[in-house]
DNA sequence: GATCCTCGAGTTCT
DNA sequence: CTCGAGGATC
């Protein structure tokens, strides 16, 4: 056998065996990406030797063998698949076949939707009433989930007006990620398996053989196609037929959009990539139809797949690799975080090599062993994640992972508080891990913001034992800066420089740096408000510290406990009597301006300044600067490439302002 | 006592 | 960005 023979025959094993785990175990054991990048190979493989393709090759069928538990139905008209574009070029060869095949000169007119990352069904509906539900299956013949279907709401069991004798109307079965968070919440209270993604969630309510679970899982449908349709008149358009739809009391997805010719298939792609992560619900890419009926009966369709529609798939954005290792961080208040060490792997145009797993329960949760095969996606395309384990693919011998005794820095024991998620290293100061990150934290932008005192450089200074508080920063000698590796005396003279500038701070920023557990940038704000002075603050009881808005009984003792401690005492004193400084006045009654009682949010990228001029320029007018949206917030102002937040915004219905609103603002106009 | 909202803390890569 | 936990609210 060929070299090229052997591989087809691997990669269609393989396949066959993940369309078993995807199709009728609803339980996937790779990622869509890898099966995509396994069927991409396959068919080049094909196409490059096609004495090799063969009926029972997955590229020929469309794959997954109805169960055992519901009936078979037959569909009126086949469910087709869709041809997947990956690259834009596909999508240019795409348009130039159609255009080829039309005899068209002219740019053809695409109706474009977003590609649900759910279940393929079909409704059949007669005299406009409801009688059936299937499954794909195999596209000829799939699963009667009626009882469970008529459970979802977003299916009509009557179509409103006038209906043709038969109608048969595809769509695509869904769970919303709120109610995908909101199910797995319960689950995990229940103390049952949690659901991997959305997709499976739907996929396993839909199976179920009792209707009335189904019906208490929150799935939803976008119609998108017809099948069988018998009397009355097929509209002329996808356009017409997706608001025929909307007529009947039948959902279509509100992202739909006609475009025009390849230019504005790949600008409305790119438009809502950026989007992706802002919709609430998971899509996996975009389809492009031909819009015109005419031009789809025109253009026909190859084996399972009609000429006149593609699917534009997003980029993978999860890969497989593996864990070579788990370290335990120690973080600037001692808590012990374990960061996976992985083989360095290509995710979302990045190379990923660490990714956090944020504390012991995450790793039970996700069962990690060292050695595990696992899924990374990038979060926010930005953060990477560790998303899962694969243990049928781990390797005997995999190692657990077990959090140590000892700090792995000090070497003091740790200690897991009773209900507490973190484990922290109780060295306290004799930690130099603990010690490095205060100092890292107190010189860090927005606390004293001390340029040039970076990560390296402090490290540097407290292994030779030069800094241990930050009181020691501003008695540092130049000479000695001069005489570290990598500085010259130039360099050590900007950190210099720096170190001076950095003498003239705010109260707030002071009390931040101080890193007192608990106390963050509003935190300290509140505090600082509240006292007016420093004096004031160290001289408080605890009943006192706890008339601060925003800070309850555990805050308070521990902003109490910290400056009744003789040593941070000292630190506070030296660091004065070396010129560190701030303008104090008594406390003001917070400042009364035009946006007073105004609570805005920020999101996207402003084109005039940055979100943290527009932030400070509208606390200066009196108005509260929100973290989150949520229906207290008065405005969100959103610049370009919002995500979240602005989604959340229009959830709610909070008024959301443009560049010109936000100038109106700070006019002291509201808008 | 439950639930919602914020804030804090830790993290990645270019 | 995510998770966890403190505080406020009903």
């Amino acid at each position: 056998m060929s070299t090229a023979a052997a591989r087809v025959a691997a990669l269609r094993e393989q396949l066959a065996r993940h369309d078993y785990r995807y199709y009728v175990l609803d339980d996937p054991e790779v990622p869509d990406a890898e099966y995509d990048r396994l069927m991409l190979e396959l068919r080049a493989l094909e196409a490059a030797h096609p004495e090799l393709v063969s009926a029972d090759s997955p590229t020929q069928r469309v794959s997954g063998k109805p169960g055992t538990e519901f009936d078979e139905v037959r569909h009126g008209v086949p469910m087709l698949s869709l041809d997947n574009a990956f690259a834009d070029d596909d999508v240019v060869d795409f348009d130039r076949r159609v255009r080829e095949r039309l005899k068209s000169t002219a740019e053809v007119e695409y109706c474009a939707e977003p590609k649900l990352d759910g279940l393929a069904i079909s409704v059949r509906y007669e005299r406009g009433e409801f009688v059936s539900t299937a499954t794909r299956g195999d596209g000829t013949t799939g699963e009667d989930v009626s009882a469970n279907a008529r459970t979802i709401r977003s299916i009509p069991l009557r179509l409103r007006g006038d209906a043709p004798a038969t109608v048969e109307i595809r769509g695509e079965v869904y769970m919303p990620f709120a109610g995908f968070r909101r199910l797995n919440a319960e689950a995990a209270a229940a103390g049952e398996k949690l659901f991997v993604n959305p997709r499976n969630a739907a996929a396993g309510a839909l199976r179920q053989l009792d209707p009335a679970v189904t019906a208490k899982r929150p799935l939803a449908v976008y119609f998108y196609a017809a099948g069988e349709w018998r009397g009355g008149t097929e509209p002329d358009t996808q356009r017409r037929l997706l608001e025929q739809f909307n007529a009947w009391g039948l959902r279509t997805n509100p992202e739909t959009r006609l475009v025009m010719g390849v230019a504005g298939c790949l600008a409305y792609y790119r438009a809502l990539a950026a989007r992706r992560e802002s919709l609430a619900y998971q899509i996996d890419g975009v389809v492009y139809k031909v819009n015109r009926r005419a031009d789809q009966d025109a253009l026909g369709q190859v084996s399972r797949a009609p000429r006149w529609a593609v699917a534009h798939k997003f980029p993978a954005d999860e890969a497989l690799t593996t864990l070579r290792d788990v370290e335990f961080q120690v973080g600037r208040t001692g808590v012990l975080t374990p960061v996976a060490r992985l083989e360095p792997v290509m995710v979302g145009g990045a190379t990923v090599t660490n990714a956090t797993l944020h504390n012991m329960d995450e790793i039970e949760r996700k069962d990690v062993r060292i050695g595990d095969t696992v899924v990374i996606r990038r979060a926010g395309d930005v953060i990477p994640e560790l998303v899962r384990s694969l243990p049928e693919r781990r390797p005997r011998g995999a190692k657990r992972i077990v959090l140590p005794a000892t700090c792995p820095v000090c070497g003091s024991a740790v200690a897991r508080e009773e209900d507490e998620a973190a484990a922290r290293c109780t060295g306290g100061f004799v930690c130099s891990a603990q010690r490095k990150e205060s100092l890292r934290h107190f010189a860090s932008r927005r606390a004293l913001d001390i340029e040039g005192m970076g990560e390296k450089l402090i490290d540097q200074l407290v292994d030779r034992g030069m800094l241990a508080t930050p009181a020691d920063l501003f008695e540092l000698k130049p000479e000695a800066l001069a005489a570290l590796e990598r500085m010259g005396e130039k360099s050590a003279d900007n950190v210099v420089a720096a170190l001076e500038r950095s003498k003239h701070t705010t109260l707030p920023r002071f009390l931040y740096a101080l890193g007192i557990r608990d106390v963050g940038e509003a935190t300290a704000a509140s505090l600082a408000a509240h006292f007016g002075t420093l004096g004031a603050l160290r001289a408080a009881s605890v009943e006192q510290i706890l008339e601060v808005p925003d800070v309850g009984p555990i805050i308070a003792a521990h902003v109490h406990g910290f400056f009744a401690a003789p040593a941070n005492r000292e630190v506070i004193e030296r660091l004065q009597r070396s010129g560190v400084h701030w303008n104090e006045g008594p406390p003001v009654a917070r400042a009364v301006g035009p946006l007073d009682g105004l609570t805005v949010v920020l999101t996207g990228t402003l084109a005039s300044m940055t979100r943290e001029q527009a932030g400070d320029a509208l606390q200066a007018m009196g108005a509260k600067l929100g973290a989150s949206v949520s229906k207290r917030t008065s405005y969100v102002v959103a610049g370009s490439d919002a995500g979240s937040k602005l989604k959340r915004a229009q959830e709610l219905g909070i008024p959301v302002l443009d560049e010109s609103g936000l100038a109106q603002l700070l006019r002291g106009e509201r808008p």
